[in-house]
DNA sequence: GCACTTTGGCAACAGCGTTGCGAAAGTGGA
DNA sequence: TCCACTTTCGCAACGCTGTTGCCAAAGTGC
């Protein structure tokens, strides 16, 4: 019931689409239980349903193979509650990470649970044929696994591209593929749904499942520097699905330059001090960028991955936070300021969530 | 039917909710028809709901009041549809402006027309007392002539606070709001409904019920800087209700310190250039941290406003606009830059928003 | 004047969550 | 061992939603 379903405006709600809402709720909140169930009766206290409806509800899915009773809690006194649990094997995404220089697929369940992995060497400028050839090979393999439950495939890569069309528009340092329309160009040969999305933004929409609550914002520093921003428990890809141009955000006015072609951005400057060995600087000017970004947002929480962090973690988490407090401080903020930690997920983290663009709409995340 | 509502995550949807969603929505579509008004088939499209569903609609919102059958279109070789719109009468808002030297508050109707304004002198910093006396007598005297249509009163006012529980955090330059409950305050004396909120996020709000679609940032530059977010219709305010810092964003690293306590803030660049009489530096660092900003959350407009703007409009819009074309060009962006315009509402659009902080909801904006 | 098109209300309907109620399945005291 | 009590949860009836089938109303155009 948002306002900004499809692309023709607010959209009215009639029965079906409400009872698909509230499945895909329902649907949410087992999932989130994980292995240890929930009842019925906590059911209806989250979604503020009825009991009955919420029986009726769990009836269905449990008829369609989503979900099945697992034990009972302790008696209070009374008779004791039916556990109910997601059943993971009802459905499976393929989730794909091309990066500049290697190819990473993950099958995953409806829990999100990694049941098959394959890794191989890639070069993302051999041409489309080369790279889709690969992922048709790689993404059909560990398809296959999944049999009829499998949704369809997730690819996460970096650059700028169309979310919504699943056309690319520039993978940084490949201009080879400006204009490619990778989706259906997969959807087609996959015979499968495929949904593409921008890695930091694959990567965001993992860690939100993953159980990050509320607004964050990831930022991933590797052979660039970017973000994926999750506000109010949904991916924010903005307008033209081109948000989280974080690198480019201008910190030094009229500073060194920037291949990009503007002056002092965050990514040049950030990059510039690594290579002079200097992570408390890089860690720094990282900082001061996302205490930015904080205050603009108001965000939860900021997390910091790529492979530049994860190889030396504690000196881009304290300088970071060191930033944000200190921002906070002066600022006199009734709360403490925005805490910052090491994303979860690893090297893997990013295919994974582009498993997550085909299994997150099941649990009703982002479809309204 | 989003994942955010209220406070305990996303909740369900039974059938009155639904009826209200679908009623609100018809609601909203017959205010933006505006006087021209709307057939009932072109809100079954809308809507997409069946052309039946929305006669119901209809005959219900005709019934208690809100809307009124309003001619008939020229045939198109069967029967006339009838024109339906909305009676603009049905409902009325209080919106209040609380400015350092000055409140505003006028009195509109369900379609957004001030239909009665008053403005007086005022000291923010003359005491709780002093202040609440004025808003409670300015208010009470418009809110009279609107009888039982009035559904509350909006309250806008500079610096930070809790919108969702109407506390004042930091009134900039009057320590002695700090903390004050001003909504509970002001619905006890005036019994009736109170909303509080940012004078940015009142404009912002003000300026996307006027018909500014899609996504958008209200910059206002006036005593202060600051940023009124709408991200997809929806005014964002953050998991705090305090986004919108834009002033405070380092775009300078080691710059002239800001009395905020950090340096480089675009503010201070800002306002002394401002003091140098340098227009067009301002605009030049205006632009900047605008292009940022519209970098970071993939904005589809860039709005300007505020007491030093709408002085000397033209240098700030084309040199907020030539930055944001220049880093378009060099980013070498598929599509045009983002476009820059001065906000309409001038003076006034502050305290039309706040009148909006009641209205719109009963468009079903921001519930839902 | 008649055939046709288009609008929009009436009536019957399927399906949603809700309410009323009772069976099932425990606890705990006598 | 029995019985009163508590708590869970399904069945059945219900109210209300949007939908479908149908037809009267109100125009156009030959």
């Amino acid at each position: 019931m948002n306002r900004t379903n499809g692309g023709g405006g607010p959209t009215g709600v009639n029965l079906p689409a409400l009872r698909s809402h509230n499945a895909a709720l329902v649907l949410d909140l087992l999932r989130s239980a994980g292995p240890d169930g929930i009842s019925r009766l906590e059911l209806a206290e989250r979604t503020r349903l009825t009991p009955q409806a919420v029986s009726k509800i769990t009836a269905r899915l449990r008829e369609e193979g989503f979900a099945a009773e697992a034990g009972h809690r302790a008696s209070t006194g009374g008779k004791p509650r039916t556990v109910l649990r997601l059943v993971p094997e009802a459905g499976h995404a393929v989730g794909v990470h091309l990066d500049r220089d290697e190819l990473r697929a993950v099958l995953a369940d409806l829990d999100g649970t990694v049941v098959g992995e394959r890794r191989v060497p890639l070069d993302l400028g051999a041409g489309a044929e080369a790279v889709l050839d690969a992922v048709v090979r790689e993404a059909g393999t560990l398809g296959r696994g999944a049999g009829t439950s499998l949704l369809g495939v997730g690819v996460a890569l970096p650059g700028p591209l169309d979310h919504i069309h699943g056309v690319l528009h520039r993978v940084t340092g490949f201009p080879e593929w400006d204009g490619f329309p990778l989706r259906d160009a997969l959807a087609a040969r996959l015979g499968l749904p495929v949904v593409v999305d921008k890695d930091t933004n694959a990567a965001a929409l993992g860690l939100a499942v993953a159980g990050e609550r509320g607004s964050f914002a990831y930022l991933h520093l590797g052979t660039g520097l970017g973000a994926g921003l999750v506000l109010g428990g949904t991916v924010h890809r903005g307008a033209r699905t081109g948000a989280g141009e974080f690198g480019h955000q201008v910190i030094q006015l009229d500073g060194p330059p920037c291949p990009c072609g503007n002056r002092g951005c965050v990514e040049v400057l950030c990059l510039a001090a690594m290579e002079r060995g200097d992570v408390g600087e890089a860690a720094r000017v990282l900082g001061e960028s996302a205490a930015n970004l904080a205050g603009l947002l108001d965000i939860d929480l900021v997390l910091l991955g790529g492979r530049t962090i994860t190889a030396a973690p504690e000196p881009f988490v304290h300088g970071v936070a060191d930033v944000l407090a200190a921002r906070a401080r002066r600022e006199g903020a009734h709360e403490g300021p925005v805490p910052v930690r090491l994303a979860t997920g690893g090297a893997r983290g990013v295919a994974e969530g582009a498993a997550q663009l085909l299994l997150a709409p099941v649990f009703g995340w982002g479809v309204g």
